[in-house]
RNA sequence: CAGGUCAACCGGGCGAUCGCGUCCCUGGCAAUUGCCGGGAUGAGGAAAGUCCGCACUCCACAGGGCACGGUGCUGGCUAACAGCCAGGCGGGGUAACCCGACGGAAAAGUGCCACAGAGAAGUAGAGUGCCCGCAGCUUCGGCUGCGAGCGAGGGUGAAACGGUGCGGUAAGAGCGCACCGGCGUCGCUGGUGACAGCGGCGGCCAGGCAAACCCCACCGGGAGCAAGGCCAAGCAGACGCGAGAGACGGCCCGUCUCGUUUGAGCGUCGGGUAGGCCGCUUGACCCCGUCGGUAACGUCGGGGCUAGAUAGAUGAUCGCCGCUCCGCAUGGCGGAGUGACAGAAUGCGGCUUAUGUGUUGACCUGGUUA
RNA sequence: GCCCCCAUCGUCUAGAGGACUAGGACGUGGCCCUUUCAAGGCUAAGACUGGAGUUCGAAUCUCCAUGGGGGCA
């Protein structure tokens, strides 16, 4: 993922975790605002509580590459942040990529038809 | 063959596609960053815990003394170490081999040794017991009481003030003697030394704990890359204390800086920022050979460049081989899995802890066969 | 990343080498009291983070590990 599609501001996070809205299931919590740029920003948050550098290496790394792959068929515009729950560390890949797909539509970012088109 | 000891090594391999970080390009577009294309490169043996030691940076110089802390058999290696190598001593194991915070406890001082036990460290202690004398009783075996002597036997305890034998005695005792153990001291021999061996003499024996205070020897100034330097951006001061404050941290001395009507500094409340670049990876570096050394290690020569991220780059998918497991079944086939511990954040030398399967070499013990 | 600190019943704590079988308060269970509840009384269960070492003896001293907490731009 490239730099400039990275949320890396301290305050932008703590943006996003006040007035972003929200969305959660067993793998993933997903926050989400409009931002004032053509495209959209993405950050992840691994917490201590998923156990070593190791762990969370992994579930950082197996999120970055699930928002790889749903990225082209997100409306642009949003900045969002992903928190890794503890089934996201040991889970198989395409459980993964079908729970940020879930979210994703939940926060409408990601209509049906989009998805079939591509 | 079985069991064991020590050491070294490995931590799946090859290839393809997409994606990410860093660096390079006489490449293209743009002309500052940027985008596209091409190439190179990209986690560990412990990267971990942060337990030691250094380098480096700042504190003016990195100074002195006390305090405090660390280390603690000897010699060597090293930039240094609580590390490593070699040796000594002690302990464990049939052995290979392993383990040891291993200076000082009579000859500096202080303190502690619960419970049990008669007595717990002072030339201690007498309950049971042994022995003698006197008196009483007697079933003539002894028993009881009083007095004096004793430390052998029993008993307590983690620990009771050398062991064996002979002499000695009323009974005994280093009370005397011989030998043994241990201690001190003197001499000789070997060794750089710790120490070892041999001989003489001495007094007869001297408890343990210093990871209790302490003494002795040696070492240590403090903080840490969020050190520290540069650039950019931003803001707002008010009140109180106030002659000393800071570098400097427990104290003192010394040195320097700032300050005492022009107010250092401290405290309370309030305000702003939390961006970029450097430090940042060529180093006590790695590989091969040579020579010196028992070895750790060092000398010399040749070759190599091997991560530098900053919400923090290694992920996803697939093929072949290898490995493990399961099934069919008999050396072929099919299916599943692809591991354990674990992720660089200034670098390096160690220590410690976690860790699946295995490979190689040397050695020891037992059994069997020849 | 670097540097510090702490660990005792469910919770908060006492303890400083032996008299520890680890004390107290709140909480929990049982019984009494009360028509019932609360309060009160009696009573019970319940812990030294783990492993080595020093010592005759360790919650206490030392080392290693584990788990928490804090500070530094």
């Amino acid at each position: 993922m490239q730099r400039r599609l990275r949320l890396r501001r301290a305050a932008d996070f703590r943006r996003l975790r006040e007035t972003g809205s929200s969305h959660a299931n067993r793998y993933l919590v997903l926050s989400v605002a409009p931002n004032d740029l053509s495209h959209n920003r993405y950050g992840i948050i691994t917490t201590r509580r998923l156990g070593t550098a190791v762990a969370r290496n992994r579930a950082r790394r197996r999120i970055r590459e699930a928002i790889r792959h749903w990225h082209p068929l997100i409306a642009p515009g949003y900045d969002m942040v992903f928190i890794a729950r503890q089934p996201a560390v040991h889970c198989a890949y395409p459980e993964l990529l079908n729970a940020m797909q879930s979210l994703l539509q939940r926060a409408g970012l990601l209509g049906e038809d989009r998805s079939q088109a591509q």
